[in-house]
DNA sequence: CGAGCGCTTGATTGAGTTCAAAAATCGTGG
DNA sequence: CCACGATTTTTGAACTCAATCAAGCGCTCG
């Protein structure tokens, strides 16, 4: 947790806020998006597509950072919504932070760390995409993410997994009659 | 192209080295794995499922740079094929270059970039993927990368947006049928 | 206590897969 | 440069997984 903020190179003025359950922090078309770092609670991140419908991109529990990168980095008006699904507290990176002043070496190493670390996840979420059916995904993410199942709603679970919640229903239905 | 060889901090003993169309440079479970930089051809990286299905991740052509990021990062056994699909001259970075000593904080910037540039784009592909029809990705594609579509077979294409050949075909036919 | 939200269940529909076979294109050796 | 075999692309019919539509149950929190 520690080696989280010194991440940033900073410690100051880095003081955790308290955000209630439902809160959007940003929203999609925002310019000026920052960073979450959650101490505690649960975030996600979403869009909404041009039907109208939400599709959720990642979940951020404890110690998890949270933002859309490409506004973030890039300045692009954000493309994903940010918004806390329990009561959390959270360390807000504005771009003053991020694109802070020289950091060391090993700070640099440890932020490609992270990104890439985030890359190998969504590597591996494309491919389960491509080739796994949508009760192979729920299994899979039963097994990857076994502390935030019983957290998060399974409309949400649905989402993620790229389904509707109606379908999810019924996988988890065939699943429990199996067994 | 000069700078991206400078991103490495190196200059010598890269020398760009040919390859024909179809060879695989690196395959699902090598451990030692390495980056590509391509000077001129086009290559792709691609998985096997468990079906025995191939399934398109990514496709490089000139100055791009592919590789298995959790392999090379992470030290794991690669999940992607990289296969050349044209003949090509590639420099090759293996991790002494990748891991290499002490970059400037310009450089370490340009990588931040580079990953942050990859995981943008992952991102619209998920999306795409949840929100998307197979016809809307087809027509997403054809705008993002015009100038690969002439040099990619339909199959190719087809696995990276997710659908089989003859479901591709199909959409061709309904696409030249309305205009 | 009631209204609304989340989850389930069932019937119907539809986008894309699978299987099969024909037509077009590519590449290689003669 | 042509011819032949192999691969790619197209087309069609049957099928499947998940979406949609609709209705009902159970909570919670207001």
């Amino acid at each position: 947790m520690e080696n989280l903020i010194e991440l940033f190179g900073i410690s100051d003025d880095l003081v955790p806020q308290k955000f209630k359950k439902g809160h959007i922090l940003q929203s999609q078309g925002d310019v000026n998006s920052n960073a979450y770092l959650v101490k505690n609670g649960l975030l996600r991140s979403y869009t909404i597509d041009q039907k109208g419908k939400e599709h959720v991109f990642m979940f951020a529990p404890e110690d998890w950072i949270i933002s859309d990168i490409e506004s973030q980095e890039f300045h692009h008006p954000a493309e994903l919504y940010i918004e806390c699904l329990e009561d959390s507290e959270l360390i807000i990176l504005n771009r003053k932070h991020l694109a802070s002043v020289e950091l060391n070496s090993q700070q640099y190493q440890q932020r490609l760390n992270k990104l890439s670390r985030r890359i190998a996840v969504l590597q591996r979420r494309m491919i389960g995409m491509m080739s796994s059916t949508a009760q192979e995904r729920y299994e899979e993410f039963l097994v990857y993410y076994p502390n935030l199942v019983g957290r998060i709603s399974q409309r949400m679970i649905a989402s993620y997994l790229g389904i509707t919640p109606e379908a999810l229903s019924k996988i988890r239905g065939q699943i429990a009659k199996n067994s």
